[in-house]
DNA sequence: TATTCGTGGGA
DNA sequence: TTCCCAAGAAT
């Protein structure tokens, strides 16, 4: 027998259906991707959602859908446009991403979001969890979606000790909810899922007195609720140093580049700026060096005005920010532009270097 | 499989 | 303050 099939044995599938889906009837939260099931919109939302909070995300979302009502509106959107709208949200891949498979589909399938596991999870941008979430929620169709919250809510459940960092484990989870969903209701089974592990069964100090499905709880039953799940721990982002600076000409416009369209906040604008080793000379004149090679211009560099930090998951930066100014003149390309203090804001920049900016008007 | 991809909020 | 994280996917 699976192991699947042996965690379930014996586990009141059909009354666990009725308990969770009639309590996500009664209590979910009403929020603006729950409006209506228009495949687009249930598909956006859930980008948005992927490693993010609800709170963050519905801001985010009413104004993409406003900008971009439809597959053929982003479709046809410029790029910098969709990235700005991004703006803050992070993992700005996701954005990009989006954007090809919603081309996609405009061209491939006439711009109707497929219904199929197999069409859907070619798209760009979309991977397992997100497959079964477009597929139960917009088209009712039985797949699971298994995220963080439903790893937590049925290793509590049903007294699973694996490990959910781990790959494998979400493969078990989804094997599972396979044996379990509800065919008559798949979105509101997979929907209460989550719901119930955002608003109840939650990482810690879950409240088990108000849970509807506290009866079929294995974890609850032997008192270990606050053990699960198990999660391994990731390792301490990497710090490193670097140097940034607001560079000016004459006219007082400000030099932007725009980053590389692969890897870390690929095609943002930032300041100019360059990872520096503070054991070899001063960040300064790394600074300064990096400007002649990469930009051919020769800066003076005046005072050093903030120092930034900015963690990511993985990395941490340590920004000193200098204040600059150009005598030659540069020459501006897809990638690199002059622009005045104002129209800085029609470009898309990371948090660190909108902190830049703060900062450069405050000092 | 493990790492790379952001950000802001909460314990 | 420090840590962990929150509706994952790509490589």
């Amino acid at each position: 027998m699976k192991q699947s099939e042996n965690i379930v044995n014996d586990f009141n599938i059909e009354q666990f259906q009725h308990d969770l889906i009639t309590w996500f009837e009664r209590e979910q939260r009403i929020l603006p991707w729950r409006q209506d099931q228009d495949p687009y919109k249930v598909w956006v939302s859930e980008i948005m959602l992927q490693q993010t909070r609800v709170d963050t995300v519905i801001p985010y979302f009413n104004r993409f859908v406003e900008h971009f009502p439809t597959v053929e509106s982003l479709a046809h959107a410029e790029e910098d446009k969709v990235l700005k709208a991004w703006e803050g949200l992070g993992y700005y891949s996701r954005a990009r991403n989006l954007q090809a498979a919603v081309k996609e589909v405009h061209e491939q399938y006439g711009g109707k979001v497929p219904n199929t596991p197999e069409e859907i999870s070619k798209l760009k941008g979309v991977g397992p969890y997100t497959t079964g979430a477009i597929l139960s929620i917009a088209y009712g169709v039985p797949e699971p979606a298994v995220d963080g919250n439903v790893m937590r809510v049925m290793s509590r459940i049903l007294s699973i000790w694996d490990d959910i960092a781990k790959p494998k484990t979400r493969k078990l989870f989804e094997e599972i909810i396979r044996l379990i969903i509800s065919k008559d209701n798949p979105s509101y089974f997979n929907q209460g899922l989550m719901e119930l592990g955002a608003t109840v069964c939650t990482p810690t100090s879950p409240s088990c007195l108000l849970c509807p499905v506290r009866e079929h709880c294995r974890a609850f039953e032997q008192g270990v609720q606050a053990e699960l799940p198990i999660k391994s721990k990731k390792k301490p982002p990497k710090p490193k140093q670097m140097a940034a600076v607001v560079l000016t000409n004459e006219k007082g416009e400000v030099l932007i580049h725009k980053r590389p369209n692969k890897g870390l906040l690929a095609n943002l604008w930032e300041f100019p700026n360059v990872e520096v080793d503070l054991s070899i000379g001063s960040d300064k004149d790394q600074l300064k060096a990096f400007l002649w090679t990469d930009y051919r211009t020769n800066a003076t560099l005046h005072q050093q005005f903030a120092t930034i930090q900015h963690v990511f998951s993985h990395l941490v930066w340590n920004i000193a920010v200098y204040e600059g100014s150009i005598a030659d003149d540069i020459s501006e390309s897809d990638t690199r532009k002059l622009v005045s203090i104002d129209e800085l804001e029609n470009y898309a920049f990371p948090v660190s270097h909108q902190n830049i900016l703060k900062e450069y008007r405050l000092r």
